[in-house]
DNA sequence: ATTATTGATCTGTGATCACAGTCGTTGGCG
DNA sequence: CGCCAACGACTGTGATCACAGATCAATAAT
């Protein structure tokens, strides 16, 4: 019978709202502080509200939308005062999981994280703006999941939720090039360090790339008064 | 007007829902792997099941819950697969937390910090195993809360949720209290880490009084060699 | 006596409705 | 001309209902 009819999709209404949100969110198709009401989801999506409700609280609870005293969900807008905070979680985390990378990847992983970063750096001298994002969005993840670690991953990609809509803003902004560039620089670095599992190294590589890459959207997104640089050296745990 | 009334709660009532049903988890009212219905719970808190759905989907994207492919929801129970995972997850955040609490703190929390442990001690010497738990609680989240950083102590939040459920298990197992009181003294070493500013130290101190409650979780949860026993939870669940 | 089937009951899910707030606009009054 | 009040069009929230799938139990058939 399996060559007559294929499975479908039999997931619920709602979890399917959260995914497509979670997708729009991640690709920076809503900007920070953009307010979403759940009729207008409810249709754009040819849904009832009712699914709609429940997901938006789901990403509520990721911190991903916010309420607001009024009772309205924005995007949450990263504010200045907070912005270095999520980088820094970011550099712990994402930092961990480049040093589990390290220590569990197989060698095949390797090689497959170099052809993303080929094809980031392709994207990269093309000034294909929307292919640097995804680029860069393929090879970290890429890094996480050979951490092998569900818990680990999902964290992550909840940590990501609230910089896509921070991407889309920057998706414009000139001079993205020579960042991104510098960027793919340090992934082989992350890369060179996975493969002669060298835990530490990983961690401080992915570290320094997040680090870089944030301080330069916060030059170019909140100005660069009152600018703090996060943290000199990063931390290594200990086992 | 201010001295005729006073202000009263006007939170939702599903947040007020996601807030029992978290604090009952946190002080491990809840067995794990126990399955719970919306309409009992409903009838048990005297409201509709339109809040207890979405606070337990808020529950079930902390993790906190899971639903199974029947779709109903059970309290999520740590297989020995992922314990340790949890735990190192726990250690890397939880030890992060104290490491910012060493650089941020001001003196005072330190002798705050000592009076806590001074009675998580005193429930320890009087067998007051309740007394333990909430003690250890305690004194873990003013030093996370020392962080000074919303979105770490909220992750946290999320990453105990996991635990207390175990907890609720371990309460009657004797021998805890050795155990507690080593953890007291592993507090004593955090404090005063926090205290002379030593970051790695406090970082390497939580992260220790992590691992060693876990290992001695995990002797009398799952036993001593890799078998995991059937889940100490009713029947439920054959998939 | 044992197995298979059917029926009742309970599960989550989605839609719809009612309601109480909030916001913006428009109308009328000073 | 400017300000304020009232109205109307939104908002999220909670309750209720209808329905499909799953579970369990009792009954019927072998």
């Amino acid at each position: 019978m399996n060559d007559k009819v294929r499975p479908i999709d039999v997931t619920t209404v709602q979890e399917r709202v959260y995914q497509e949100l979670r997708n729009a969110l991640f690709q920076g198709r809503f900007m920070p502080g953009e307010v979403l009401t759940i009729r207008a989801l409810a249709a754009a999506l040819g849904t009832s509200p009712m699914p709609v409700r429940e997901a938006i609280q789901r990403l509520v609870t990721e911190n991903a939308l916010t309420q607001l005293p009024n009772r309205t969900f924005q995007v949450t807008a990263l504010t200045l005062e907070n912005y270095d905070e999520w980088i820094r979680l970011r550099c712990e985390v994402e930092g961990y999981a480049a040093q589990r990378a390290a220590l569990r990847a197989p060698a095949c992983v390797c090689s497959e994280l170099r052809k993303i970063n080929k094809t980031f750096e392709r994207a990269v001298e093309a000034g294909d703006s929307v292919g640097m994002l995804q680029g860069n969005q393929h090879f970290h993840f890429a890094v996480y999941e050979a951490a092998e670690s569900d818990a680990l991953l999902k964290m992550i990609g909840s940590l990501w939720l609230r910089f896509g809509p921070v991407l889309s803003f920057v998706q414009n902004v000139s001079g993205s090039t020579e960042m991104f560039r510098r960027g793919a620089t340090v992934h082989e670095r992350v890369v060179a360090a996975i493969e002669r599992r060298d835990a530490k190294e990983a961690r401080f590589a992915l570290a320094l790339d997040i680090r870089a890459a944030s301080s330069w959207f916060r030059l170019h997104h909140f100005g660069s008064a009152g600018a703090s640089q996060p943290q000199p050296a990063p931390r290594q745990g200990r086992h």
